[in-house]
DNA sequence: AAATCCCTTCGATGCAGAACGAACTGTAAT
DNA sequence: ATTACAGTTCGTTCTGCATCGAAGGGATTT
């Protein structure tokens, strides 16, 4: 049974992201790999007994999720919509350091790289206002409708065969560029064929990605991007 | 080489959040509108000033921002992206999944309210639109200045004797209008000249208004108001 | 078997902050 | 002028919890 419209206990999440130690943790996360206890131990800056305990507090809010393989313990985060959040809460998290020095830096944030499961940073966006203006996609009331076309294939893309139903393509908020990226099954579609295709590669440790000369090549042919404007390094 | 920390502060904005308190707070301010310091208390369940506590560190969090007005304090989310962070994280939050947080969106919060004494909402905003069209009201320096009228009395309003004295009328901002309505006794007034004359009734539990036909036909009478641009239920 | 490593549990410590009563400031009503 | 009311400040109490040292389990290696 349901008790009578409560109010949403933001309490519970807010507890849980109330300490900074998780919340280095939780940033570590967010390229949607999985780590070792030790591993965002010494990435909080705490020893492994505490990093347990967060670890324990942030499983029991549901944001993230343990796996048991042998001696190791992988955590990664529970699922996408914890991500999306997080991203949303850094639009309105402050930064350490500015937020407009880091955008004007060049090459100090990666130019390409990724949210959870999608692509994000500038050449995420670009490609989503590629995407708007051939009519692939189309902005309704907040969401991603999906439009047929050939340039899904090429960027392998398997649509499902009801479209507009289901959230196939959301809106992602990008938080230095403050404009919408795309995620969902496309974005991650996406995400996994350009890896695949070795279009760019994940670097070390962090959500950075490298974008190489095939990649470019295969976004300026399929969409047109002049990918040189975006990733001057 | 590892540049310093940059990560986002979450858990700034974490420690904000991790009160139920202060969540409770926030839920009641996810309609746009602005509320005091007192209805926020009340919706906590605390005293006024644990209260006061609990909005200043949300003041200092950027989440809320207050305006002083006499001697109450209206406190509402700071902004847009405040309001979609809180969504998102109503995705997350346990026993949220069903009761879609309501957030307002247009024509979505009530177009005809009370402000504490007075109306308010839309239909204040252009009565006293008309109001000041007419001569009734005079903007000066801050402050409303009545004229005599026979308006005033077909509405129900019994001026001074000396006018002008004390604020008989005062200027009250409209936090979802941004545009200025009547308050002070000339407001009271109106609105409970209103009410006895079953213009309008009160709704359950808020400070929404339904205007009745009569209401509707009363205003197009005195004022020339056409209600049914305003309201469209 | 012993050694090593990852992780956990337990206990102690120390700090942060949520809550309220009492008292105070300033504004509005009568 | 007096009263009432909204909000704040201060001091106190009490709970929660982040942290680490020490010690214990379980898995892998030597």
């Amino acid at each position: 049974m349901m008790t009578a419209a409560k109010t949403p206990r933001f309490d519970i999440v807010g507890q849980a992201l109330s300490d900074a130690s998780r919340t280095r943790m939780l940033c570590e996360l967010m390229d949607g790999r999985a780590y070792t206890n030790k591993e965002l131990a010494s990435a909080a800056g705490v020893t492994a007994q505490t990093a347990t305990a967060h670890l324990r507090l942030l499983q029991n809010a549901d944001l993230i999720v343990a796996e048991k393989r042998g001696r190791c313990v992988f955590n990664r985060l529970a699922n996408e919509e914890v991500a999306r959040m997080l991203e949303q809460l850094a639009v309105i998290a402050p930064s350490s350091s500015l937020h407009h020095v880091q955008r004007r830096k060049a090459g100090e944030i990666a130019q390409v790289r990724s949210c959870y499961d999608h692509l994000a940073g500038p050449l995420a966006v670009a490609m989503t206002e590629q995407f708007l203006a051939r009519g692939l996609l189309r902005e309704e009331n907040g969401a991603f409708a999906v439009r047929p076309g050939e340039e899904w294939q090429k960027l392998g893309v398997t649509l499902p065969q009801k479209l507009g139903r289901q959230p196939f393509a959301r809106p992602c908020m990008d938080w230095t560029e403050r404009k919408l990226h795309v995620s969902g099954p496309l974005g991650k579609q996406v995400l996994s064929h350009a890896l695949e295709r070795g279009w760019m590669q994940r670097n070390t440790h962090k959500r950075g990605l490298t974008l190489t000369g095939p990649g470019r090549r295969a976004l300026q042919e399929i969409l047109d991007l002049n990918c040189g404007e975006l990733i001057n390094a």
